[in-house]
DNA sequence: CCATAGTTGGTCCT
DNA sequence: AGGACCAACTATGG
C-alpha cells in the first residue's frame, strides 16, 4: 500500500531492490549497477566500475524519515524526497531557520524575503499532497537530534551540498545521526554532476580553464535526468509540531516573516522582481523556454547588461541558487531545444555554456583549498590591494561620481541582481580597473546583497575579474563611460536607477562632470553637490593600477621561482624566473611612486 | 620546450 | 562592422 504512494518512482514488487539515481550495487561481473529516470517515464540502467557517491547498503523500512531541506526547494527532480519516501509510513519535511543565515549585517532582506517565499510555495506545493513544510528556528545540530527523539526518526534525507560551511555542518549531522541510530542519505541533486565524481574522472585534479572542463563533460557524458514530481507522499504524523514544541522547539512550524527574523519589511519597489519558490521559477524557466529560436541563439556577451524590465537574460539564477528549479532539468530542455535548431550557440556563450560555468566553477571550489581567500589559494594570485573604507563604501552606496557604477550598485542593492556584465563592470572598477581593492571585500558586499549569490560562483568571479585566477590579461579594463554606451548610449538604465541624472543630456550622462554648469543647472543636478564627483581619474588611474597588476604578476612569479626549492621541474623555473624577476622589480619601483600619485588623485577628485 | 587560445576591453582606423 | 594595435598572461596539450 505504501508502495501506491510512491507509484511514480518505483513499479518494482516490494520485495525486488530498488535503484534510484546515486544508488548503486555491485553486479556479479564486478561493475557498479545504476538505475536512472529516463526523460518521460521509463528507466535506463547506468554501469561504473565504481560507484558514483554511495551504496546503498540496505533498503530498509522506516516507520518515519525525515527530509530536511535546505537549498533544493522543489519537488521535482529531488531524489533526497524520493529517499526519503521510500517505504516509510511518515515522511517529515523539515526547513530549519540556522542563524547563521539570517544576519542583516551580513545578508539583505531582499534574499531573505525571496527565501521566505520560496519556503511558502514549498509549504503549499507540499499541502497540496497532504503533507507540510514544518520549519525550526535554531541550529540544526541542536534542532535535529530533538527531532530524531520526538519523531522516532529512522531515517535522515537531505541534498548533497558542497560549500565548507554545509560540508562541516553536515559532517557534524552525520555522527548526531550516528549516535541516534538514523540512517543518512544525501544523492546529489543541486548539480548537474557529482562533483567529487567529476574530479575523480579528470584524475583527482579539477580542471583549471572552461575548456578543459568542457572536454571533461563530453567524456563523462550528459548528467542525470531529472526525477518528475511526487504525485503523493507518506503524510507526516499528526502531532509532529505538538512533540517538537514538547521538545521545547521554538515556533509555530509556520514560514516566518521578514520582521520576526529581525529584518524591516522591504520599501516598495524593493526586491527581486519576481517572488521566490519553485512555482515562479518553472513558470519563468518554461516561458524562457517557449521562445525556442531565442535560446537556441542565445549568446551571453551579446546580451545587454543596461536592459531592464525586462532583462536581456533569464533571471533564473536565484531560483538555482536556492534550487527552486534543477539545473538537470534546465539542461535536459534546452539540449532538446538544440536538437530541434540547426545551428544553436554552443558553450561557454550558450544557455548550457552558462549551467556549465556553474558546474566548472562548483568544481574548481571543491578541488581548491582556501578558495574564499587569497592568502593560503594556491590558485589565487597575490596581490598588495590597497584597502581604502571609504573608497569601498562609495563603492558600495553608489557614489563613485560614475553614473554607470552608481546605478548598477543601486540595482544590486535594490533588486538583488545584476546582469553578468554589469557585475563585471562594477567588480573589475573595485580591484584591478580603478579603486585597487581587494576582491574579497566585494565578494562580502556581493554576497551580502544578490539574491543568487553562491559561494563557488561569487568567489570564482570575484577571482575571475580582479585578475586573481582563471583570468590573466589583468590590461583589459572596463572603462566605466566607454562600455555602457555600446548598448545604452541614451543612459535609459542609469536615469532609471538615479533619478537625480534623469535630466541629464544623453551626450554627459555617462559623465556628467564634464557637462558645461549651465547645462548642469538646467538639469536641476550639480556635479559635487546633486550627484558626486568622480572619485578617481579613470583613464589615469586605470593604467597606473595595470602597472600594479604587472608589478604584482612579477613579484608572483619571482617569488615562484626563488623559493622554489622543488623537483627538477623546478630548478628549470627558477632560471626563468629570476630573469622575469629582475625585470620587474623596476617595475614595482614605478608602480610605488604612482601609487603616491594617486593618492593625490584621489585628494582631487573626491567630493 | 613550444604553440595556442582564451565567455564578453578600449581606441582608432577603415 | 571589422580589424590592427595596445603590451603581453598562463593552463593545456603536444
Amino acid at each position: 500500500m505504501l508502495q501506491t504512494l510512491i507509484t511514480p518512482f518505483i513499479r518494482q514488487p516490494p520485495e525486488a531492490k530498488i535503484f534510484t539515481r546515486n544508488e548503486y550495487e555491485k553486479s556479479t561481473s564486478g561493475w557498479y549497477v545504476c538505475r536512472v529516470l529516463a526523460t518521460k517515464g521509463g528507466y535506463a540502467f547506468c554501469r561504473r566500475k565504481k560507484p558514483r557517491t554511495f551504496t546503498l547498503s540496505a533498503q530498509m523500512s522506516a516507520e518515519s524519515t525525515l527530509l530536511w531541506f535546505r537549498k533544493g526547494l522543489r519537488l521535482h527532480d529531488n531524489p533526497a524526497l524520493e529517499a526519503a519516501c521510500k517505504n516509510a509510513k511518515h515522511v517529515h519535511p523539515v526547513f530549519i531557520i540556522d542563524p547563521w543565515f539570517m544576519n542583516p549585517d551580513k545578508i539583505s532582506g531582499v534574499r531573505i524575503k525571496f527565501l521566505l517565499e520560496s519556503l511558502e510555495d514549498l509549504d503549499s506545493s507540499l499541502r497540496g499532497l497532504n503533507s507540510k513544510l514544518h520549519v525550526m528556528l535554531g541550529k540544526p545540530d541542536e534542532v535535529l537530534p530533538k527531532l530524531f527523539e520526538q519523531w522516532n526518526v529512522k531515517r535522515i534525507c537531505y541534498e548533497y551540498d558542497t560549500e565548507p560551511y554545509a560540508v562541516s555542518r553536515d559532517e557534524r549531522i552525520k555522527e548526531l545521526a550516528a549516535e541516534a541510530g538514523v540512517e543518512v542519505i544525501s544523492p546529489v541533486s543541486h548539480t548537474l554532476y557529482d562533483i567529487d565524481w567529476l574530479i575523480q574522472k579528470a584524475g583527482g585534479k579539477a580542471p583549471l580553464t572552461y575548456q578543459s572542463f568542457t572536454k571533461l563533460v563530453d567524456q563523462v557524458g550528459p548528467p542525470p535526468a531529472a526525477l518528475p514530481p511526487p504525485t503523493a507522499l507518506p503524510p507526516p504524523k499528526s502531532d509532529a509540531l505538538r512533540l517538537a514544541a514538547e521538545a521545547g522547539l521554538p515556533g509555530d512550524g509556520c514560514v516566518p516573516s521578514l520582521t520576526t527574523l529581525g529584518y524591516s519589511e522591504l520599501a516598495d519597489g524593493i526586491g527581486f522582481p519576481f517572488t521566490g519558490g519553485e512555482t515562479t521559477g518553472l513558470q519563468q524557466m518554461h516561458k524562457h523556454l517557449s521562445r525556442k529560436a531565442w535560446v537556441a541563439k542565445f549568446e551571453k556577451p551579446m546580451t545587454a547588461p543596461t536592459d531592464f524590465d525586462p532583462a536581456a537574460t533569464t533571471q533564473l539564477s536565484p531560483y538555482l541558487k536556492f534550487g527552486c528549479i534543477s539545473p538537470r532539468l534546465f539542461h535536459s530542455e534546452l539540449v532538446s531545444i538544440y536538437r530541434s535548431t540547426p545551428g544553436s550557440s554552443k558553450p561557454p556563450v550558450s544557455l548550457e555554456g552558462q549551467l556549465l560555468w556553474r558546474e566548472f566553477f562548483y568544481t574548481t571550489s571543491v578541488g581548491t583549498p582556501n578558495f574564499d581567500k587569497m592568502v593560503g589559494n594556491p590558485i589565487c594570485k597575490q596581490i598588495p590591494w590597497d584597502n581604502s573604507p571609504e573608497l569601498l563604501t562609495a563603492w558600495e552606496e553608489g557614489r563613485t561620481g560614475f553614473p554607470w557604477i552608481d546605478a548598477a550598485m543601486t540595482q544590486l542593492v535594490t533588486q538583488g541582481w545584476l546582469h553578468h556584465l554589469a557585475r563585471h563592470a562594477v567588480a573589475c572598477f573595485l580591484t584591478r580597473g580603478d579603486l585597487f581593492c581587494h576582491w574579497e571585500r566585494g565578494r562580502d558586499i556581493f554576497d551580502k546583497h544578490l539574491v543568487d549569490s553562491d559561494w563557488a560562483l561569487n568567489n570564482a568571479n570575484w577571482m575571475w575579474l580582479s585578475a586573481s585566477a582563471f583570468f590573466a590579461q589583468y590590461f583589459r579594463v572596463y572603462s566605466p563611460i566607454a562600455f555602457p554606451k555600446k548598448t545604452d548610449p541614451d543612459g535609459k538604465y542609469v536615469k532609471h536607477f538615479l533619478p537625480v541624472l534623469k535630466d541629464m543630456p544623453s551626450k554627459y550622462i555617462y559623465e556628467p562632470w564634464t557637462a558645461p554648469i549651465e547645462v548642469q543647472k538646467k538639469a536641476k543636478c550639480i556635479i559635487g553637490k546633486d550627484y558626486p564627483k568622480p572619485i578617481v581619474d579613470h583613464a589615469m588611474i586605470h593604467k597606473e593600477n595595470i602597472s600594479r597588476m604587472a608589478a604584482a604578476y612579477n613579484a608572483a612569479k619571482a617569488l615562484a621561482g626563488g623559493s622554489g626549492g622543488g623537483g627538477g621541474k623546478g630548478a628549470s623555473k627558477t632560471g626563468s624566473g629570476k630573469a622575469a624577476g629582475g625585470d620587474k622589480k623596476s617595475k614595482q619601483g614605478s608602480g610605488t611612486t604612482t601609487s603616491n600619485k594617486r593618492q593625490k588623485t584621489l585628494k582631487d577628485f573626491s567630493k
